[in-house]
DNA sequence: GGTCAACTGTTACAGAGGTTAACAATATTT
DNA sequence: AAATATTGTTAACCTCTGTAACAGTTGACC
């Protein structure tokens, strides 16, 4: 009564988190595309819009990315003028990002329309799951990516 | 003392399942690299290894894919004689899934694998926490994935 | 029975996310 | 001054995934 396992899969962690991150990322992506943004551009613009100057690198560090693999994001995000990336002074390598007041609003109404669909992800939990989830996964995140940061 | 949130998106269940299942899937994929083993393989294999005479179709089903991206994999499988495609007497349209005895040698070596992989991404974190956070995410699938099975 | 609907495996195509390797320009270290 | 490191960028490639179409086959219905 507590889990029909149909598979030694259901048993595993990892397949797990696959499965319900699948669940999450479609959930996210069909209600961040009302705002014309896909997952990976938001991410990136919620750490430009709350780190402003943050530079390319530094963000991809955060994002654990590499930062060859943000340049298209970034592009398209300064294609639809939602941030810029503009010179710093001291040095010639570095372009400094900046969020435009759209691009600020746009991270708002995204920030809503994904506090909704954790809602709706989450709906099934308790508070108290939902807490420890998140603690959790924070925990094996921190353990992992604190190796090489 | 807790946890230093950099950003509204460690808040996030949806982007803290991100990371972590990147992480999960990278540590699976370099260890089932030795058996060579793609994830998605390993997952088809397991299945048709426990649910013998299995169908494409269902497979794809249980695994929450679309058969046309199982094709592929099955080929893969097929090649290197892990697993054949045997006619149906009454039904020409289905091929019938079945393990070779190399097969099952590789799903047995790939659980070992994949257990030890688990208890890597899980040591920090105690049974209970282990335990609630694999019935956490269950509960998500189930939730999710019954809406239209 | 014959017709229409439904299912199976398959192919071709597309797209998102991600990585690695190289490069030129610029800073930093020694 | 020279060697080393960093930044942004491009190009090529990989994996996972979905969509749309298809021919062959089966089942349902009248």
């Amino acid at each position: 009564m507590t889990a029909e396992q149909n598979s030694a899969l259901d048993a595993m962690i990892g397949y797990n988190l696959k499965r319900a991150n699948t669940i999450a990322e479609s959930q996210i992506r069909r209600c961040l595309a009302n705002i014309g943004l896909a997952p990976r551009e938001f991410s990136a613009l919620a750490l430009a819009v709350e780190i402003p100057n943050i530079t390319q690198s530094t963000l991809a560090r955060h994002l654990g990315v590499e930062r060859s693999g943000l340049v298209s994001t970034i592009d398209a995000l300064e294609q639809r003028a939602l941030l810029n990336r503009v010179a710093v002074p001291g040095d010639r390598r570095i372009q400094a990002l900046i969020a435009t007041a759209k691009g600020i609003a746009a991270h708002q109404e995204a920030l809503c329309a994904i506090q909704m669909q954790e809602e709706q992800l989450t709906q099934v939990l308790s508070a108290t799951e939902i807490d420890s989830l998140r603690a959790v996964l924070q925990k094996i995140r921190k353990f992992e990516e604190g190796k090489t940061p």
